[in-house]
DNA sequence: TGTACATCAGTGAACGCGCGTTCACTGATGTAC
DNA sequence: TGTACATCAGTGAACGCGCGTTCACTGATGTAC
């Protein structure tokens, strides 16, 4: 029998197949929901993703074995999320000037805009089942490499060794998955805050940069100028 | 009754008071035990934990009113972890060069010696349940300010206003708990990679105070070098 | 084209289980006299 | 010092509940002829 609560009439999917893929896409949308009324994807259990699509419980098999494998759908859509923001970023004029500042606000407006994928990056990067964490962690990986390849092809940071410029990438990609749960965690209300964090996380980057650019092969030992 | 898997005769300990802290601790540490066996806290139930610590479920609620507390406390037991750390890293003689690297080791070992109390930082920093990510958080920026000072204390970039300090020991501290987890999840019988992860983490830091001692308050706003 | 059968997404009922929480209790420790 | 009573950490049994998973099923869609 159809779920009621998707109009499938209306939306002209007669096919079974049809059918069955919006049923899909539903309880990755239901768990996605789920984590964005501040649920840790971990702690939701199979019969509320379910319950949150219009389903019965059992029905949830027909589409995935375990709630980690929605999981595992999840991060691939992440994956594409990412992919996405990279180009859009590459997007971004360097003509212009002040390409750091800017690419900071693509990237806060693609948080927002990417609220739930990026809440669900945020709580299970870490926390969780150890399969998920693998997943996310290798296409943060893949997402950093990207990075760098996008500088080489912009000639940025020409003497940087392939090691070296993934390494600065690295510490890019954190400060940004970092900024991004300061991102969602902002009240709507308060502009001021809202700036202020931004720049904060333009210097940070500014930072990095900025160390990237005076980095040699083999910096003086003494580490810490006095 | 006594809890017959604690010898309280052999802890000499008789009073009331001292075996209820006993048992107080014994939760505690149960909890602990559970998230080192893999499991993240938020999702380790209330009688899981009372029955690794020995004791009937309801015991539980003599000592807390909830497991959340209990990770209340673990939040504050890790906020004393790392302030040893910085006692322990003020031991690192400056005089004999090699701060960083010779810092870096200390901060592994001590990593390693409180594996617990890194994973439950790692795992509920960001994840879980909010009231615990919040206090983790405050104890964190307490943290990176009390290193914020030591830079100060020791004469180390004078020219820094506090506001930018705080921002680059915010970078370094957030290094640090990447690196944590990677220390942590180290497969044990590879030397090679550990002694790769070290390379890599000293060099991270190296870029990030490298980007410091370069800092002007008004860097030029082309952002990237070309 | 129509008919007969196969497929299979979703249903509804049922199961056993671990959960959080309650209750009245026990018996060792603590205290007042 | 001994005695009588209070305290309270931990017990044991019980509760109602949501969970994951199973089963036989239904009925619309798909397919073969």
């Amino acid at each position: 029998m159809p779920n009621p609560d998707i109009d499938l009439q209306r939306l002209d999917v007669h096919s079974r197949s049809e059918r069955k893929a919006v049923s899909h896409r539903a309880l990755l949308h239901a768990a996605l929901t789920l984590v964005g009324e501040g649920r840790s994807f971990t702690s939701i259990s199979l019969r509320e993703i379910a319950r949150q699509a219009g389903m019965v419980p059992n029905a949830f098999y027909r589409h995935f074995a375990s709630p980690e494998n929605l999981g595992l759908e999840l991060v691939e859509e992440m994956g594409i999320t990412l992919r996405r923001l990279l180009r859009e970023a590459r997007q971004v004029d360097p003509s212009k000037g002040d390409i750091l500042r800017r690419s900071v606000q693509v990237y806060q407006q693609y948080v927002k805009a990417n609220r739930l994928v990026f809440l669900f990056i945020s709580s299970e990067r870490s926390g969780g089942s150890r399969v998920l964490r693998v997943a996310i962690r290798r296409d943060v990986t893949h997402f950093t490499n990207e990075m760098a390849q996008d500088f080489r092809d912009l000639g940025l940071y020409k003497e940087l060794p392939t090691a070296r410029l993934q390494m600065v990438c690295g510490l890019i990609v954190m400060t940004m998955l970092a900024a991004a749960i300061d991102i969602l965690d902002l009240p709507a209300d308060q502009p001021l805050l809202e700036h202020e964090m931004t720049e904060n996380f333009v210097r940070q980057l500014q930072l990095i940069l900025l160390g990237a650019g005076q980095w040699r092969e083999k910096p003086s030992r003494g580490d810490l100028p006095a």
